[in-house]
DNA sequence: CCTTTACTACGAATATCTTCGTACAAAGAT
DNA sequence: ATCTTTGTACGAAGATATTCGTAGTAAAGG
């Protein structure tokens, strides 16, 4: 089974992870604050996105909710794969590199990454 | 400018950036060692890739060269950047753990983003 | 020379993603 | 009851990405 949003798809994901179940309205409301698209679009999308099991959705009342599927920690999962696959030649440690060292990670990051650190290694 | 790379654009870049300059018949091969793809493919590609700029090449002899214009490392902050928007809520943090817990950096790994934290703290 | 091989150029078919208009049904308002 | 609003379904246009066939040209081998 492909699970491989695309762009669009993945904007509407980040929807719906936040708000937990959502109509096509509260999606499309939520995305037209930063870009504009037509209501029919988004809920095209949402269709889609329901055939290829991204999302389900509840279709008894008239107006149809939707959840998401796929995990954020899941495309999370995915998208590192793939970045890592395509231009880290699958270096973990490079990716963990360039993204402190491009993003400027505050202090609690950094903190909160040494933490773990300590922990992964206490645990194995 | 645009200097988003699409998929198969990637792949081809992966072959200039690890070879240095390459001709389409060296990026042809090495791409069909894992997939399979007509020369032709390969080259209308490269020719577009050399019309968005992303390669420039050397077509002063009749095998033309051509050499990545973005590095490697453009395109992994690029990579990041975008995943840490659609997927990470532009959290570095969490990008970071997911990294690590997920594809289980080895010691040598650890070790060496452990000194980049260091040095990386003590230079602010 | 002439034939074969290796290359580029380019148009066009496919595939995939995105966007939207139109049709129609249900619910709400007057 | 009728009109307006709010929904879904769906086809199809548009945009972008991918694939490949064909044509033409330069080089190399015989």
């Amino acid at each position: 089974m492909e699970l491989k949003p695309t762009e669009s798809e993945l904007e509407i994901l980040q929807v719906i992870w936040e708000k937990g179940q959502c109509t096509v309205r509260d999606v499309h409301e939520e995305l037209t604050r930063t870009k504009d698209a037509g209501y029919t679009t988004t809920l095209k999308l949402m269709q889609i996105m329901a055939d290829k099991g991204l999302v389900e959705r509840d279709t008894n009342a008239k107006t149809h909710l939707y959840k998401a599927v796929i995990s954020r920690e899941q495309a999370q999962g995915t998208a590192l794969d793939k970045i890592l696959d395509t231009v880290f030649k699958g270096s973990t440690a490079d990716l963990v590199i360039q993204a402190l060292g491009q993003h400027r990670a505050s202090s609690d990051e950094i903190d909160a990454i040494r933490e773990y650190l300590r922990k992964f290694e206490s645990g194995k």
